[in-house]
DNA sequence: CTGTTAGCGCTTTCAA
DNA sequence: TTGAAAGCGCTAACAG
């Protein structure tokens, strides 16, 4: 095939122009002597084109010699589409946002999709990201998992925005948004607890202004009235999803005149902050204290002692989310809010509870 | 100004068609009523440009009012490049490349460019990235961080990349790479050590295709050797990068026959592994065994007993890198591999690191 | 100081 | 079965 090399050769100062260094749909063209539309035809396995088995021979022989890619900026402007998809994290450090990305990078990519993260942590990260990326034409749509969304973001922000879901977050407005049953996952812990034999169990809840904070702290107090145990004075601490937050929350648990003998965080972070007062405080878990976290990581079973956890379905939240987008940009009608319920939340049951001292 | 607005309604059948309902250029320069290229060079600040204020007034007051993004598409296809980098990571998941990504990040912003991320632990990701990527025309340029390239990777495939850098692996080619002081790290924690007073230390290696692990446990040698200490049978274990291979590799360390009175672990993943272990194995950190940790995280002060770390400058490594990385696109030439050695590596003392008993 | 023009690389009618 | 031509939105000479 050094016949083509030579033609690109021959080409060279033209060819040398592009983008970096690679060759163009028109090189391919002239190296199998054929029309660029052709070409692209061919490489775009256009259902309606019947091409000459040899043409289409000539043709894949020359791309794969030239080593052609083709390019995003050029197709993506005759298209009007890129095939790639953003998903906004508030931190790539959570380790919670982990399965939700492997999730969303496997629908897209069996969809044809690329994805790509984006790190942001903000309030205005919707409407900033939807104008940067959406607008500015570098995505076709995008995923929202930002962590301070709430329902009282201004709506304004929200206004005509469009190709975008929410993950786990609702919020007013006509943004569709997917959410893991974050009630019934914090019931799940609430009914583990209450069937070992506890009956004063605290929560460690999330921020005020968060909506998953908001929905798990719901599930715990349905799941406490259902077991017609009481939630005393002080057993609900909001704090950060963070060890920090966990952390000091739990010191305030602790030091309640008649401490809880259980403890369901909101949030796996702050559950290993939670896990480390206890020690600090002298309290040992799960003798004196049992200990359940909201979401699963891997980190859970290193611990000391292993954290219990309620399991929930990130990785088909982000599946399921990407799917959506996907009929979205597709020009199809979404529902406004789902609520994923298949594969349920479950409490993986480590030693960090176990039924209270007698 | 309703006039604007109108007249975007007026041209709404033709605006309509881009990419996103954004508007255009063309857009913008009709409702100020001059010549799209006078609105381009208005827009970017041309300094080859000096245009009357007023008229600079009505194209900034339309852009406003049209809610005008670039498209970036169109951008980058004019000027055949996109101003956005791209960081390939193995895992999200793993808290160690956090400050990377933020180094990265504020380096790439500050320079004007978008980060995006992208996660690969395939060995061919170097190839496969820069074909996709770069060649795709998505970036313009590549910081590699992902986890298994080492030096044995094939020569053919690195051929002819350019604008790429590796971050912390030394790789045999063309690729410039960016690497910090690993074998310094490691010797700062058996310093550490030595001067509480063990002598019997052991190495958590990592994995023997990564380059990081090779320098870290060269400088764990040196520093043995330094402190005339002597390396014992079976004091170094190599294990893979994470819990399950700290935890493995710990409680085979803890079965020798002379048990090591402190372990220096080359990752602080695999030192979560490694004190959970030692909490299996019934050993008390730090009272029977001294654990460190290669790379500090905000977990380390929330494990039990707090995990004494060696702090590496990644924040920086991920900086300097993009730093490179835009010199490399603009075409200057570059060090092929260059030592981070300023923030020095330090050790961070907490509660896993003792003198040895009695 | 501003408009004209050509083109970036690819897709897509419309012709042949 | 293939080619010609126009255009996606923006930039960059080159004129005026």
């Amino acid at each position: 095939m050094l016949v083509v090399l030579d033609q690109v050769a021959i080409d060279g100062v033209r060819s040398a122009q592009r983008s970096s260094g690679g060759s163009s749909l028109l090189d391919v063209a002239r190296a199998a002597q054929v029309d660029p539309s052709t070409v692209s035809r061919v490489l775009r396995d256009d259902p309606a084109l019947r091409v000459r088995p040899t043409t289409r021979e000539r043709i894949l022989a020359a791309a794969a010699e030239l080593g052609y890619v083709p390019n995003v900026n050029a197709r993506g402007l005759a298209l009007r589409r890129t095939t790639t998809l953003g998903l906004i994290i508030p931190s790539t450090a959570n380790i919670v946002y982990e399965q939700i990305i492997k999730g969303a990078e496997a629908a897209a990519r069996q969809a044809g999709y690329v994805l790509v993260l984006a790190e942001s942590a903000d309030v205005g990260a919707v409407d900033s990201a939807h104008r940067e990326l959406i607008l500015g034409g570098r995505v076709d749509g995008l995923l929202i998992a930002s962590g301070t969304l709430h329902e009282s973001l201004p709506p304004p922000l929200l206004n005509g925005l469009t190709n975008c879901v929410i993950l786990n977050r609702r919020i007013r407005g006509s943004l569709p948004s997917i959410i893991e049953d974050d009630e019934r996952g914090m019931a799940r812990a609430v009914e583990h607890l209450v069937g070992l034999g506890h009956t004063r169990i605290a929560c460690l809840a999330g921020p005020d202004e968060v909506d998953t904070a908001t929905r798990r702290l719901a599930g715990f107090k349905q799941a406490m009235r259902a077991a017609a145990l009481p939630i005393r004075r002080g057993y609900v601490e909001r704090a950060s999803f963070d060890e920090a937050g966990g952390y000091e929350a739990t010191l305030k648990l602790l030091a309640l005149a008649r401490q809880p003998t259980a403890i369901a965080a909101s949030s796996i972070v702050a559950a290993i902050g939670a896990l480390a007062a206890c020690h600090a405080a002298g309290v040992t878990v799960p003798e004196e204290v049992s200990l359940i976290a909201f979401h699963d990581a891997t980190i859970a079973q290193y611990l000391t002692p292993s954290l219990s956890t309620i399991w929930m379905p990130l990785f088909e939240l982000g599946e399921m989310a990407t799917r959506q987008l996907l009929l979205m940009i597709d020009g199809q009608e979404i529902p406004s809010v789902q609520r994923l319920e298949d594969p349920e939340p479950r409490v993986i049951s480590r030693a960090s509870t176990a039924p209270p001292r007698r």
